[in-house]
DNA sequence: GCGTGATCTTGACATCGTCAAGATAGATCG
DNA sequence: CGATCTATCTTGACGATGTCAAGATCACGC
């Protein structure tokens, strides 16, 4: 570890408090991420996060922002891990963005808070949510073959996996990587069946 | 107006109360219910409402309870003027739940939180949460004719309603109504592939 | 070396949830 | 009718929180 004789100027304080924000969402959920307590694990008065942040609510929404970054990563690695097959790599893009939420529960509340959410056009999107969306456009639109219908074919099948975690969270389901993988595959003719003929136009 | 005397004993201050959380749940969102000011919009004294919630939790979880019973309600009306076509019904309760969700927001995120929605078996639970679900199982089964896994579909229905109001809230979608529809119809083949035939029209 | 701005501390204030003790009113029973 | 009993409401207090203002400390450029 770096020494750790206490200084007046943290160095990282930025950065120690989004850490202790990331403690404190997975321990005891995001209603307990408070200022005072955050400032407390970082080693800091209870006035030093105002520096960083405006307030409490832009700490929130700069960890949902850097957690964002992370998702989209966890989406990439495994849509490549997943070969070249263009229905296993969406399964295999959905089931990362299920897999995050189900074992983060707290995170995955913040994620798509309208108020927490990095605003499209911000330097945050770019980096985070909007990758994030781009993989799984991709991964649909390799499915289908490209229809024109691709960005809400996207929308479904992101509805698809959020809805799936928030009513497992609730439920408590302990086997949900079965139930995740069956549903993906029930969800299968929706993303292929329109690849021959247009059902409607 | 009844006569509106300053009274001691307010007489239905619990009712009052519920209504105002749904007053500021509505206006301001859920984070800005606070027991005093709820207790402020019944005109009564801060300390008034724990003498009928144990605490500020219990106070949302009383009123999420009330809410389930609104929304199982919104869907049995739906359900009915969907008339007899099944997959007709299906869509008409899966509608009723996202109109709930994107005209209140607020109410929304609220519904499906482990911490606050009704347990299974309580009796709220039997009264609000219990309905609703049994509405959509029981339309995913008119769909499908009964094939023993209409708790999974259902499940993957509620999941796809519940996600895509959670993501056109977060996207703003103004003319949400017409995706809703079009999302609904695009999962059409999920609940009558099963049936054996004749998945369009 | 010396200021200057960024970073952190200290202290204060309003608000919140919650508890304890007292006040009031409506119901019950003589 | 009157006394009592109990649920309901008020008052006052406490610790915790978010946020502000003023001061202390440090890092860095000149």
């Amino acid at each position: 570890m770096a020494g750790k004789a206490k200084r007046y100027h943290h160095g990282e304080l930025r950065q120690a408090l989004l850490n202790a924000v990331d403690e404190m969402v997975r321990t005891k959920g995001a209603d307990a991420v408070t200022l005072r307590e955050c400032a407390r694990l970082a080693g800091v008065s209870h006035a030093a996060p105002l520096h960083h942040f405006r307030d409490h609510h832009a700490l929130l929404s700069a960890y949902v922002a850097q957690q964002w970054i992370a998702v989209a990563e966890r989406m990439r690695v495994r849509r490549i891990a997943a070969g070249s097959d263009p229905f296993a790599a969406l399964t295999a893009v959905g089931m990362a963005y299920i897999e995050n939420g189900m074992r983060t529960p707290g995170l995955f509340g913040l994620l798509l808070r309208p108020d927490l959410c990095p605003p499209p056009g911000s330097e945050a999107f770019e980096q985070g949510a909007k990758p994030a969306h781009d993989e799984l456009v991709n991964a649909v639109a390799r499915c289908t073959g490209g229809t024109g219908a691709d960005e809400a074919l996207a929308e479904l099948a992101w509805s698809a996996v959020h809805g799936f975690v928030e009513l497992q969270l609730l439920l408590g389901t302990v086997q949900w990587e079965e139930k995740a993988v069956a549903m993906l595959d029930r969800l299968r003719p929706v993303f292929t069946s329109c690849n021959g003929q247009d059902p409607h136009r």
